[in-house]
RNA sequence: GCCGCGUUAGUCUAGUGGUUGAGGACGCCGCCCUCUCAAGGCGGAGAUCACGGGUUCGAAUCCCGUACGCGGUACCA
C-alpha cells in the first residue's frame, strides 16, 4: 500500500565525500555545493551557532559553492525582527558573507520560513497525492492517555487514524474537525543508513521513525517537515549542523524520500560546552558573538578560536586566518567529541592578533576605543598621530582585549592622578621616596629635548647619587606619575605625558611621602 | 525506558596496528631579559590514551562489554 522506505546509501566513503558522486547522480556531474545556515531569530547569535555558520561558510568557499542564509522564524512567540537584524550583524562582523538570503536575495527565496507556507502546502499536496500522508484526529489529551497506558516510556504514535476511510476523513475535515497530517511510514521498514561526512556510517533501526506529525492542526509545518522542504527546494547538497540533529536525521531522510528528493550529505558536529560540561549558555558568561564583541575581542581572533574548537589542520597549526581556514577546510577533520570553550585560550589568541596587527591599524583601533571611553576625541587623534602611534606601540603587548585599553592609558588623559592607597603605602611612604621625587623633579626639569631616551639617561643617574636601589627610585617615580605600581614603561610614559604634567605630578606626590 | 553519539594531561587538539616509553597549543611552574607589568626567549611539571575483557608477534589505534557524559525520543527548533 505504501512504498517501502529505500535503503539509503552513499557511494562515497563517509569520511571523504566525493562531490561528484555525493548525491548519487551521474558520475560526470559535478554539482555546485550548496550549504545553508538556518538560525532561529529567538535570541542573539550564540558562539555554537556561529561555529556552525563558520563551518558551512568555509565549506562553501572551499568548494566555490553557495552559502545560503535562511531564517527559521516559525516560532512566532520568540522570533523577532531585532534578533534577525542582530544575527545578520553578528555574521557580518565575523566576516561570514552569504550568497543567498536576507538582503542578498537569490533564486531560491523567500528566505524566511514564515514566508514559505506555499512551499510547505505544495509539499503536503504532493504527499497527499502519493498517499504518503494521512490526517489524524487524535487529540493531544487522548494521545497522552494512550501513551501513559502503554507504559509511560513510549512517545510514539499508535496509528489509530491510519486506517480511516478516506471518504469519512474528507467529511470530518470538511466540517472543520481539528487534525494534523502524519507521515505514513512503511510497516516493516529496513534500517536507515547514511554516511555522515564527519562520523562515518550511521545506522538507525527503521522503527526509529514512526508516523510523526508533518503539519500541525493550525496548518503550520513542524521543524522536521519545514526543514526538509526548504533544504530540498533550496537544493541544499550538504547539511552541516550540530549534533543535536543527528537523531532527527532518519526522520528527515524518510521525508526527503517521500518527497522524491535526493538526500543531501549530512555532517554532524558536536556541541560546544561550558567548563562544567554542559551546553554553553549565558550561564557560563559570554555566549553570544555580540557579548564577545562588546568584551573587546577581535573578530579575527574569535573566528580563529571557534574554528579550532573541534577542527584542526594538523598537529601544530594554531593561528589560522579565514583564508587558511577556507583553503584547508574538510569535513572529515571535524572532531566528533564535544569541546569545552576555554576563554583563557581565546584571550591569549586575541593578544596574538593584536600584536600581529599593522601598527597603524592597531593605533586607529586604540584611538577608537579611547574615544568610546571618553578619554580623547577625533580631533586630538588627528592632530598628533605620531604621539598616538608611540602610545600604541607601548600598549599593544599589554593588551588582551580592547576593553583593557582605557585602563592601560588612562593616566595620560587626566589632569590629576589619583595615587592608589596601596601604592602609596608600599612605595611612597618608604624611606627615601621623598628625596627621590625631589631629585627626579630637578633632573627632569633640565632634560632637553624631553624624549624617552634622554629622560632615561638622566634618571638612570639617580639611584647612585641617592644611594638607593634603582628599583625603588623608579617605582617611586612611577607611582607619582601614574598613580600605580604597575604601568606602561616609565621613561616612555613620562615622555608622552610631557614635562609640565610630569613635574606637576611629582609636586603633587611629594606631600604623600610623609604619613 | 528506548535509540544514537562521545570519552588522549585542567582545556583545545595530533594520532586510523609497530618510527609513540603519545606530538603541538592555552594555562601552570622556573630561569633569562628587565624601571613595574606585559611581550619575547629558554626549560619544566602534567596523560597508567575512561574502565574491563578480547583479536594480534604487537593496540590510544580493531572487536565486545561496563561506567560516565551528551543528544534525541513532542502538534520545540
Amino acid at each position: 500500500m505504501y512504498p517501502r522506505a529505500r535503503h539509503v546509501r552513499r557511494e562515497h566513503s563517509g569520511r571523504r565525500p566525493s562531490l561528484a558522486r555525493a548525491r548519487g547522480h551521474g558520475q560526470h556531474m559535478v554539482e555546485t555545493v550548496r550549504v545553508r545556515f538556518a538560525p532561529s531569530p529567538t535570541g542573539l547569535l550564540h558562539v555554537g551557532s556561529a561555529r556552525t555558520a563558520l563551518y558551512n561558510w568555509a565549506f562553501a568557499r572551499h568548494h566555490g559553492g553557495v552559502f545560503v542564509l535562511r531564517i527559521d522564524d516559525t516560532d512566532p512567540e520568540r522570533s523577532t525582527d531585532e534578533n534577525t537584524a542582530a544575527i545578520l550583524d553578528a555574521l557580518r562582523w565575523l566576516g561570514l558573507d552569504w550568497d543567498e538570503g536576507p538582503v542578498a536575495g537569490g533564486d531560491h527565496g523567500p528566505y524566511f520560513q514564515t514566508e514559505r507556507s506555499e512551499s510547505y502546502a505544495g509539499a503536503l499536496a504532493t504527499l497527499k497525492e502519493t498517499g504518503r500522508v494521512y490526517p489524524c484526529f487524535c487529540t493531544p489529551e487522548g494521545l497522552a492517555e494512550r501513551r501513559t497506558a502503554a507504559g509511560g516510556a513510549w512517545n510514539g504514535y499508535d496509528r489509530v487514524c491510519r486506517g480511516l476511510d478516506p471518504a469519512d476523513t474528507a467529511e470530518r475535515i470538511e466540517t472543520g474537525e481539528p487534525h494534523v497530517w502524519r507521515l505514513a511510514v512503511a510497516d516493516d521498514p529496513p534500517d536507515i543508513v547514511f554516511d555522515d561526512a564527519v562520523r562515518g556510517e550511521m545506522r538507525f533501526p527503521g522503527t526509529a521513525v514512526d508516523d510523526f506529525v508533518l503539519v500541525r492542526s493550525d496548518g503550520t509545518p513542524t521543524y522536521n517537515f519545514a526543514s526538509v522542504v526548504d533544504d530540498a527546494t533550496m537544493r541544499i547538497t550538504h547539511v552541516i549542523r550540530g549534533d543535536d540533529h543527528l537523531s532527527n536525521t532518519p526522520k528527515q531522510i524518510v521525508v526527503f524520500e517521500a518527497l522524491g528528493h535526493d538526500v543531501p550529505v549530512f555532517a554532524h558536529m558536536s556541541l560546544i560546552m561550558g567548563t562544567d560540561g554542559k551546553r554553553l549558555s549565558k550561564r557560563h558568561g559570554a555566549a553570544s558573538v555580540k557579548a564577545f564583541r562588546e568584551e573587546g575581542y577581535l573578530s579575527d581572533a574569535l573566528v580563529n578560536y571557534i574554528a579550532l574548537l573541534g577542527w584542526s589542520i594538523d598537529d601544530k597549526t594554531v593561528i589560522v586566518s579565514r583564508d587558511e581556514l577556507v583553503e584547508h577546510f574538510v569535513l572529515s577533520r571535524i572532531a566528533n567529541n564535544p569541546a569545552v570553550f576555554d576563554v583563557e585560550k581565546l584571550l591569549w589568541m586575541n593578544g596574538v592578533y593584536l600584536r600581529d596587527m599593522e601598527a597603524d591599524r592597531f593605533r586607529d583601533i586604540m584611538v577608537g576605543e579611547l574615544e568610546r571611553a571618553g578619554l580623547t576625541d577625533a580631533t586630538d587623534a588627528a592632530a598628533r598621530p605620531e604621539w598616538y602611534g608611540e602610545l600604541a606601540a607601548l600598549v599593544v603587548d599589554r593588551t588582551k582585549t580592547l576593553n583593557d585599553l582605557p585602563g592601560l592609558v588612562g593616566f595620560l588623559f587626566t589632569d590629576e592622578v589619583v595615587v592608589e592607597e596601596d601604592a602609596r603605602a608600599k612605595i611612597l611612604l618608604k624611606e627615601g621616596a621623598g628625596a627621590a621625587i625631589v631629585a627626579a623633579r630637578e633632573t627632569l626639569e633640565l632634560v632637553d629635548p624631553f624624549d624617552a631616551e634622554r629622560i632615561e639617561a638622566a634618571l638612570r643617574g639617580l639611584p647612585e647619587r641617592l644611594e638607593m636601589k634603582s628599583r625603588l627610585v623608579f617605582q617611586t617615580v612611577r607611582v607619582a606619575v601614574t598613580g600605580t605600581t604597575v604601568s606602561l614603561p616609565l621613561f616612555e610614559s613620562i615622555a608622552l605625558l610631557g614635562r609640565g604634567p610630569t613635574l606637576a605630578r611629582l609636586d603633587a606626590a611629594l606631600p604623600l611621602t610623609t604619613p
